[in-house]
DNA sequence: ACAAAAATATACCGATTGGTATAATTACTA
DNA sequence: TAGTAATTATACCAATCGGTATATTTTTGT
């Protein structure tokens, strides 16, 4: 790894966390010389402009993430234990520091859908992801005789399972209370029960 | 009303829309000065600062959907109909043209909630007079002997019923898929039909 | 209709925005 | 180790930011 490409990742970890915090329009170039403690010149010497260090971030963001569920997935042996996952994890995500500021997704989403096309592509493919992940999981679960409930809409109970998430993420950090997300955790949880 | 009164609504009005779809941050006091055909000195005159008007506007759209709602709330009867509005209103939102940007809550909780304290009391101060609102529905329910399921967790229900519908406006305005909304919002559906 | 008061427009303020040209420095390779 | 190339720092740019003082216009009550 060549200097300028150390000097890169080094931008990418200390500004990660404040794009995800502050949002796209309310963080500076200011903002990221400071936290770096470079200069104009060192972030334009290896960024194009603020686009490209928010696309960057983003994408650490959502790695930094991913890593953590698909890890715990792994473990897991059977479908439901891997889909159980989910409720576990975001139940304790506030003090998991995994992303300091919120679900990347949901912050990316919400601020860039009306204004910001080329993010807003970015959390796209990013969220049929995830859908397609969860359907994956949902699919083989029923596969290996898993899950039994008649009728189960893959899509529609992948689509279900990420707006709990995201929506207890944002009622979460709203209202300060942990306990508000586990308790939507716990609905989640019933749900997956239920396609057995 | 007197003159200033009017064109104190009248800014509010064409402000309101642009502070849901761009942003606090992302919304200037240039955007309001060309979406309402006035000056600077019109806008000062009639509010302390920006903040003042983004607060009216944040009002403005948050009542316009609770008119929307308690009016259609009003019209039922059974405890498990005036529920049902919810999911059958929130599934067509996005050709109902009643807050243009999506859901103000939504919007305004995900900026505000690491940079704007104010901006962020009054977001959660609607949260919790939905929730509570939704509560009351289903502690009603339960007296009138529609809602029968043993140990109904009410605050539990309430949360988890905002949170599929706040995921599911994110992740239909992402998406662009209102097919997206219905889907999550016949999950919904399901969960009040639980209730019996 | 007129005078006082209120509302709106104009012109400006310093600070900050994203971005760039160039100089100084550091890293890499022969 | 010397020289060149890549990287970082400095100094600046025009544009825009939120906000204000003041002049002008328009309401409003008599």
């Amino acid at each position: 790894m060549s200097k300028a490409e150390k000097t890169k990742q080094f931008i990418i970890e200390k500004t990660a966390p404040i794009f995800n915090t502050k949002g796209y329009s309310g963080t500076s170039i200011n903002d990221i010389t400071t936290a770096t403690g470079l200069t104009k010149g060192s972030i334009y010497g290896n960024f194009e402009n603020k686009d490209e260090v928010a696309i960057a971030s983003f994408k650490f963001n959502v790695k930094k993430l991913h890593d953590v569920l698909s890890r715990e997935i792994e473990k897991q042996r059977t479908f439901k234990e891997k889909l159980l996952v989910y409720p576990r994890v975001y139940a304790k995500y506030p003090s998991l520091d995994v992303t300091i500021g919120g679900c990347p997704i949901l912050n990316t989403a919400i601020e860039s859908d009306d204004t910001h096309p080329v993010l807003k592509k970015y959390a796209e493919r990013t969220l049929l992801y995830w859908k397609d992940k969860l359907m994956y999981l949902i699919d083989q679960g029923i596969n290996a005789g898993e899950f039994k409930a008649k009728s189960i809409n893959v899509e529609n109970t992948a689509l279900t399972i990420i707006a709990l998430i995201e929506g207890g993420m944002m009622i979460s950090k709203l209202t300060g209370s942990d306990t508000d997300l586990s308790a939507i955790m716990l609905s989640l949880n019933k749900i997956i029960d239920d396609l057995e």
